[in-house]
DNA sequence: GGACTTTTGTGCGCTAACGTCCATAAGTAC
DNA sequence: GTACTTATGGACGTTAGCGCACAAAAGTCC
């Protein structure tokens, strides 16, 4: 089964218990998502939630003058649309796609249904916006903190958590642009990660050749992240530095 | 009735039907926060949630060489400890108190057994929540793109809102800190604005003088979280501009 | 009123990242 | 293969904020 047709392909989806799952699943369809297409924009009213499969979604905060950063990353592990089950409705973030590839999504009423009936869903639902809510702040601190290198190498290491190759395509363009600095930055960055033998890269299409490496020269935040996910969605660890390794033979 | 003994001081709990309110507050208790309190430490239990009524607690998050960044501002309209019912239990964040006074406290069992009725309790810290996550992702973005003057405009506006008068017990080391900045930048941050008579100070003391100006100097950051947080929690907006402006008449 | 601590002020040199502008290279269309 | 677009590389000068070291006030204690 691909990841097109299977929605269990997400892991929140996935833990479900049956009863809430045949519930939510004849509310379900499949999508595909493209690169760079705007899921949610700020303030808008979201009438899906989605639940990516194969597809990773980038949550931007967005500012008048157009500079904007991300703020999260959402891949199978997650969903994208939690103002659809805390009350709010909408959220002054963008979602926009980073990778694409499959998506389920399910009609906001359908989900909050589901989501008050308290149960399953609800739960873990929570859990993972607390998940969320730690990569946030995460990236909050790490924004202040850390060098445009080291966040850079932060930013490649949870994306590629969410692929399934050490393969990533995004220019460097992009890349600048969800971190919220300038292209030429992440040049050089990706330049010395390259010339160390860490990354190779060309045309929008960057190869993790040493995630090792990559793990040592990224801030803690990574880390931190990916242990907070682990301790709060325990059905769905992320790569482990062993499991990610073993991809790489 | 004074702030230490009214619990409805707190705009979460004001709001609360009668019914959760009973339950609720039958298992509630004052205390009173030292400035510098640490209420919670980063990945501890959490054996209380904290509903503050005037006093202002700051969440940080702690990196391991000591460096930190506050990532929210809690006061009356809040509380302190949504991985309490999130799920998680615990946060990396830590709960500083950024200004002494009064709050009130619930057993973390008893808040999670009401909040679990799916009630209105249920709804109101989720929707909390969702106003937390958005200070959250507006400081990353503030982080990332504007001065150390304009996030510290936009700091004494969000302490301001959660004060009852014009005025702030703070020394500029504390300050630093809580930006995650180096103290001398705030020094002279702080003497601009008072050159500008903006604002005037004198060992941990500042008063605001001109709130306007304040607003103008501060980055968009502010009022794109004041005005989500009007959206989202109705029942007790901030002070607008018009209302914190008659407050220095 | 003198010794101390706490808080604020100031003056360095230093560096990461910025804004800008233009050059090269690698693909793509025809 | 030539023209075009897209992606990356490199070179300016500029600047905000850092780290450090120390001076000057402003309170506090005795």
């Amino acid at each position: 089964m691909t990841a097109a047709t299977n929605p269990k392909r997400n892991e929140l989806l996935a833990t479900l218990p049956a009863a809430a799952w045949v519930r939510l699943s004849a509310n379900m369809e499949p999508v595909e998502l493209r690169l760079g297409e705007v899921i949610y924009e700020s303030g808008a009213p979201q009438p899906y939630v989605y639940f990516p499969t194969d597809s990773i979604i980038s949550l931007l905060f967005v500012m008048t003058n157009g500079d904007s950063a991300e703020i999260a990353i959402v891949g199978n592990e997650g969903l994208v649309g939690i103002a659809l089950f805390m009350g709010g409705g909408t959220t002054p973030s963008r979602a926009v796609v980073q990778s694409g590839g499959s998506a389920f999504r399910v009609k906001a009423k359908y989900l909050r249904n589901e989501f008050e009936h308290a149960g399953a869903l609800q739960e873990v639902l929570l859990r993972y916006t607390q998940a969320l809510v730690t990569q946030m702040g995460q990236t909050a601190v790490c924004n202040r903190h850390h060098s445009l290198e080291q966040q850079f190498c932060r930013w490649l290491l949870m994306s590629l958590d969410r692929l399934p190759s050490n393969e990533l395509s995004m220019t460097q363009e992009l890349i600048a642009n969800m971190l919220g600095v300038r292209r030429e930055g992440v040049t050089e960055a990706a330049g010395r990660l390259q010339n160390a033998g860490v990354i190779s890269y060309s045309r929008g299409r960057i190869t993790v050749l040493d995630r090792p490496r990559l793990e040592k020269l990224s801030c803690e935040c990574y880390e931190v992240v990916r242990q907070e996910f682990a301790r709060l969605l325990p059905w769905a660890p992320l790569p482990t530095k062993a499991s990610a390794a073993q991809r790489h033979r």
